[in-house]
DNA sequence: CCTTTCTATTTGTCTGACTATATCCGAGAG
DNA sequence: CTCTCGGATATAGTCAGACAAATAGAAAGG
């Protein structure tokens, strides 16, 4: 006989990402912040299903369950006998929105964040380049909708911030490149995560508005150069103001 | 009592990519391209768990985990009552290794392949730039040995298309940015195998040598500029031989 | 007509058994 | 003494059937 209670330990805390509530999503998110925080090496062999899943106060299915996610996201690899192994950093899957969001929850390394900023400096300029080119006119209106609604609300709010979401999010489906978009959107979503922290240590840094507006305006005017200048520099004021919610230098 | 002989009916061929041999594996990946050929359009609810499993002939738990892994990469979303739907194209993970590999089996829609080859004519070429400033010596040397290897086997070969293989990670590497490694690899891996099909149809195309020379050698000269030309050339090669692979018009 | 309650369906979790597979090690052949 | 082969063994993989939880949709009530 075991005590039922407190299932899943400290896991229970799972809110956000793919399986709110759900147990295995639960134990899934806890391995893989473990395991992309680096309290897992790579190499390193978990100890086995059934040992874990008592540890864990869960059934064995559940257990299995998570690792099936975390396998599928390339962090881990199971074989009979050998057991289920934490993969070489290279098989990870870090573009996927659960794991960035797993990295950003516990500090990401400053050398992964500058990776990740090098990252979109690539991509979205080239993004607001294409949109300029190919965006209609229901876009465009959305676009500036969105704007409007996050001058007014401004970024403290939770509507304001789904505004700049919105804009962005319209700007990526005016390219019209499905992999362009599900590259930046997931990249924006987990960026934006920290942005929340930023927004609690100082208050806003600056206003935001301008350079938006720098961006839509080329957009609209179909001037590709224009975009991606404009979004260049607003890409570029993400980074400073995320390096300083990072550093401790405040 | 139910007949217990070929379990996963046809879906027992899986032997690529992640769970090989392992029967979630084969259903997932069976279900995957079903999913992403659009055979299940987005918003359709699958058969509930019971019958599909005994549809397939499997334990409820394998097929459970099946789903796990597809839920996983965002092409489908479960809950109680509901049931199991295919997921909004959007919330896709489109550059998951695997998702991109069962794409790939389904000829993929012309649109998405100009998608991609946009993606990689913006990051590769970044790519490239960044690993001429900060390539070492040991990357250099292998990138160099790769080519020779790769001179001397020709693309025809399983061994000239593994030094390909190695040319391109090393540059990727070079680039000290796992984001962007994690990013081009998956790509690169994907396209590479479409690649293989237009070997099938007809002869090398051309000769790729004196452009992957161009590329090595600007890295070497640690001239970005160099690099990112020289590689715009070479994935606009790939795209000129990948476009004539598929196009029916021969 | 709106709100609340109930019910039925589906996924989620649990248990415990059996199977398949790969690693490791020891015995036998050379 | 070394190498090869085969079996022991630990582990994930699969199976079966039951029960729990959640929720959409219907029914009852205001």
């Amino acid at each position: 006989m075991k005590k039922k209670s407190d299932p899943v330990g400290a896991a229970e805390t799972a809110r956000s990402g793919g399986n709110p509530g759900r147990i295995h999503g639960a134990i899934a998110r806890t391995l893989g912040i473990a395991i992309v925080s680096g309290q897992h090496q790579p190499g390193e062999i978990l100890t086995n299903e059934i040992e874990s899943s008592e540890l864990l106060n869960v059934s064995r299915s559940a257990y299995r369950e998570a690792v099936r996610i975390l396998a599928a996201k390339g962090l881990v690899e199971s074989r009979p006998k050998t057991g289920t192994r934490v993969s070489a950093k290279a098989r990870w899957n870090l573009l996927d929105p659960e794991v960035l969001a797993w990295l950003f929850e516990s500090e990401p390394s400053e050398d992964f964040l500058r990776g990740l900023f090098e990252l979109r400096m690539i991509v979205e300029p080239a993004a607001a380049a294409l949109a300029a080119e190919r965006r209609d006119e229901g876009q465009l209106e959305r676009m500036r909708q969105a704007l409007i609604e996050m001058q007014q609300q401004t970024l403290a709010t939770e509507a304001g911030q789904a505004a700049d979401r919105d804009f962005h999010d319209t700007v990526l489906e005016a390219t019209d490149n499905a992999a362009l978009f599900t590259l930046s959107s997931s990249i924006g979503a987990a960026v934006r995560w920290t942005t929340i922290f930023k927004q609690r240590k100082r208050e806003l840094p600056r206003d935001p508005m301008p350079d938006h507006w720098k961006v839509f305006d080329a957009i609209a005017a179909r001037r590709p150069d224009a975009a991606k200048a404009a979004m260049e520099r607003l890409v570029g004021l993400a980074l400073d103001d995320t390096r300083a919610s990072i550093d401790p230098k405040d």
